[in-house]
DNA sequence: CCAGATGTAGCGCATCGCGCGACAGAGGAC
DNA sequence: GTCCTCTGTCGCGCGATGCGCTACATCTGG
């Protein structure tokens, strides 16, 4: 995403985005290779750099998180007691804020 | 939310609650009280006990989150160059990955 | 040859989520 | 009055993690 399409079309090279950035040359490399994770002031960082939403690069980090999380508590979700939510306290609660 | 909403409708104490969800009761305490972040361990066990989906929990956290960040970032944000990405490229990206 | 970019690894620091022990307060049962 | 439970908060220690820094090896163009 970032390496293949952003950067080439802004002409920037790893180096100078992470110094545009205000970053460390290393920070930025372990953000491209998935050893960290897109921390929020990341993503503000890259909002302001290329435009593109902060919660955009944050959904991607988050969607790798919950996959790991589920797969890693596996076994103890399975413990825990799913309860029934009336449907219309569900649908209230989720609708009244934003996300569908 | 949780405390207000959820809570009483499962006819769950906080400590109840804790034990189902198989951690300590002051780390619930802790989230309720804004204290300590949903991570996206606590909203996998959330989601499975009362069947509202992880994502919610974590776009609430998440919100939270990036505004802290804008904020303490404000002014080194203001030092990073704002690049212009081509409409098409930047439509393509969002468009490619399901959020909108 | 050499300067600059790249990718990776290790170290140290600060932060943070978490479990645990401990505390004080409120409310119900006997 | 006494006990018990739940509650809310505090401090401590542990482990994990993001980050900056130094250092290394590699590749490429002048």
């Amino acid at each position: 995403m970032l390496r293949n399409r952003v950067l080439p079309e802004l002409r920037l090279t790893v180096t100078q985005a992470a110094q545009e950035l205000a970053i460390a040359r290393q920070t930025l490399h372990r953000v491209l290779a998935g050893k960290a994770a897109v921390t929020p002031e990341m993503a503000a960082r890259l909002a302001r750099l290329c435009g593109i939403p902060s919660h955009f690069w944050l959904d991607l980090q988050l969607a790798h998180d919950l996959w790991h999380a589920q797969h890693a508590l596996a076994d103890t979700l399975d413990r825990i007691p799913a309860h029934a939510l009336p449907d219309t306290l569900k649908t209230d609660i989720l609708t009244r804020h934003g996300r569908t």
